[in-house]
DNA sequence: TATAGCGCTATGAATAGTCAAGCGCTTTGC
DNA sequence: GCAAAGCGCTTGACTATTCATAGCGCTATA
């Protein structure tokens, strides 16, 4: 599509912004799991979409497949160290989320300005 | 879909990973944009995406829209404090793209090692 | 006068994601 | 010893999202 010279940011915001992606990294550094494991903990996922990213989050060098058994099948999916380093994606995207983000009246994500005390907390 | 507690780092990821934030995002922190503008920085998006896009962030409070003129349209969008904090989420993926991203053989992009500090980094 | 540009919206086609079911096989629980 | 649950996926049919393209009324520039 795009012909023009190659940007790092712009390459790593395709990677990063894929359906579900975010949410595999998040959990995979928790520790590595197996896949239906892995399906459950991001939760709501597609086992036929996660199939997908999987392969090629795998392919990219993000994340390592190791196959213990193929029957019972047993394998286990693991962050690399470039996996490893969107921690601190993670950990600013998590800062940010503290800070800005709210449920609205109709359970919709709000982005307000610095939390007032007077405003009630989104509490269960 | 989940009746699970609210988490502020899930709905982050949620509103992020949307196709197409993220770039408009970075666009925007360089200053506010008009549509089409907005649409040729960003590169590649599809007006109808686009303008939905901008909706659902100028609902959630990312993004302020101002229309200066009806006829001849004239339109700004620009980044409320919530979006402007966002600077550090895309700052960390820089981070992370230009240490980890680059090329491969095909065009696709891979994620390596650590990169040497003698290779440059394009930029946009 | 002609052209290009503004902010969008309307189409239909292409692609991506989802749901539900299920495979062969092993372990677990009773 | 036997049923049920679990493993890592795959398949097929469906729906939702995104796409390319065209165009609107109008004005500012050439």
């Amino acid at each position: 599509m795009e012909q023009r010279e190659f940007c790092p940011v712009h390459a790593a915001i395709q990677v990063l912004q894929e359906k579900w992606v975010l949410h595999i990294v998040r959990t995979l550094l928790e520790g590595p799991r197996g896949f239906n494991d892995l399906s459950r903990s991001v939760g709501g996922i597609n086992p036929a979409t996660l199939a997908v990213r999987l392969e090629r989050l795998e392919r990219m060098g993000l994340v390592s497949k190791t196959v213990h058994s193929y029957m019972p099948p047993r394998t286990t999916y693991a962050l690399t160290e470039a996996g490893v380093a969107l921690h601190d994606v993670i950990n600013s995207i998590d800062a940010w989320g503290r800070r800005f983000i709210r449920v609205g009246a109709e359970g919709e994500p709000v982005c307000g300005g610095v939390r007032q005390p007077s405003e009630p907390a989104a509490s269960h």
